[in-house]
DNA sequence: CGAAAACTTGACCCAACTCAACGAACGTGG
DNA sequence: CCACGTTCGTTGAGTTGGGTCAAGTTTTCG
């Protein structure tokens, strides 16, 4: 048997971010059955149309993305997801996925039983609300999505995407804060941008030419947060990073 | 004192879209207490970076929008909402807004008690489960947009947003199949789209050439829900129509 | 009826796309 | 550990969908 305490405490630790838990709520999650995965690059975690698995998978290490195709086959990201993310919250109640689901990276996964979670939700209320939290979160940053696609030119979009991905990357505490390894082809910030490969390319290269961004490999790191926060229009205000800290109401 | 079953009966009827409710669960809806209200065009019911309110609205009559700024100023509308939509729940267990709610028209809305509403989420577990499941097909509305602003040329575009409005007014009951009264103007249009007004208006009277729709002032109809919805790329699935009639699981 | 808002149309422009070619980096198997 | 195929990144040249600006016209509404 896994240590469930060690391999789910990602889980706590993301909870505990969206609403205070006491020492039951704790227990409760750590009680959880659940299975490790691993995925490829590229593998297909959930198929839009399908009928929602039985599980919901929590991400421990590498990263994660959904995306819709149109009838035309282009494809656009909708989101992006890293260690402690949960992937299947916004199907946890939905008869039939309405995207798709794929790593990004070589992707770990701890699959929690969906009806467990769904019981979960239930039992312990406190728990509950901060799933709940964690779902609103995520319709909050699809909303701050469709502000970039739609709004900014291309080096504010490609900036503002960077800036999420960096701020997420730090409240995650993933690597250190400053350097953040953007494991994206130009191609796939391509598609979570609307911009082509091509206007990508220009773009970041822009960027790196102002001294806003540091580009070796595929390792970036700001010259200043400030500044490239500031040319991105981003506040973090949509990402709710403070929630559990203010009094619940 | 007004009769809650009236009033509180289009609430009744989407969570009824949302989940199988019993007896009980109605009833514990019809027991909240509301204040009705009545905003004008353009009106603020929520303001991005302000404290969630004490109340909750269901639209009884008119239309709302979602809206974010930009730091240079532009407007990106990330949603509509029409007669049955909650326009709190988004901000439900949140403690601060991220993002604007206006009135598109003359709009009608019974606000019940946040913490009332909180508590029935946990009380009635049913209820709880149909507010859950309308806040991820919110979601996954948001997740369809940035599909639509990020994918689709101006053509497209329009006419799934044509689709959408058509497809959720016909579900919520509102006018007569076939016929739309659009409540937005070419400008707000465009914010919803990414586009400018100018391209909305071209693209309208493209549409309309080519026979895909009629226009007469606000009002607009399809020669054939076939022909619109293939133009624009359209499939419902995303907005879980069927959600309360497949087995829950 | 009159003013303001919304719609329409034309002329011009530019940010981002397309197409195409090449170079660099990666990973895979021999 | 190297060869080699494949993916990814880079760059240039030319094109275009949608934006901008500006001037009417129509509708709405007080």
């Amino acid at each position: 048997m896994l240590d469930n305490r060690a391999v789910l405490s990602p889980l706590i630790r993301k909870l505990e971010s969206r609403n205070i838990l006491d020492d039951e709520d704790r227990a409760a999650i750590e009680a959880l059955p659940f299975t490790l995965r691993t995925y490829q690059p590229a593998a297909y975690l959930v198929r839009e149309g399908q009928a929602p698995l039985n599980r919901c998978s929590l991400v421990l290490s590498g990263y994660a993305f959904r995306q819709k195709l149109t009838v035309e086959g282009s494809r656009q990201i909708v989101s992006l997801h890293m260690a402690g993310d949960m992937l299947d919250l916004q199907h946890l109640f939905l008869n039939r996925a309405d995207h798709n689901v794929q790593a990004l990276t070589v992707l770990e996964t701890a699959d929690v039983d969906r009806s467990a979670l769904q019981a979960l939700s239930t039992d312990r209320p406190a728990v509950g609300r901060a799933m709940w939290i964690d779902a609103l979160i995520d319709a909050s940053i699809f909303r701050e999505w469709v502000v970039n696609v739609g709004q900014r030119d291309a080096k504010t979009r490609v900036a503002h995407l960077l800036c999420e991905f960096a701020a997420r990357s730090d409240a995650a505490g993933i690597g250190e804060k400053g350097v953040y390894e953007l494991p994206m082809t130009q191609e796939q910030l391509g598609d979570a941008t609307g911009l082509t490969s091509v206007h990508v390319n220009r773009t970041l290269k822009a960027l790196a030419a102002v001294g806003l961004i540091k580009r070796t490999k595929r390792h970036l790191s700001f010259e200043s947060w400030e500044g490239i926060s500031r040319a991105a229009g981003f506040s973090s205000l949509y990402l709710h990073l403070d929630q559990a800290l203010q009094p619940a109401t």
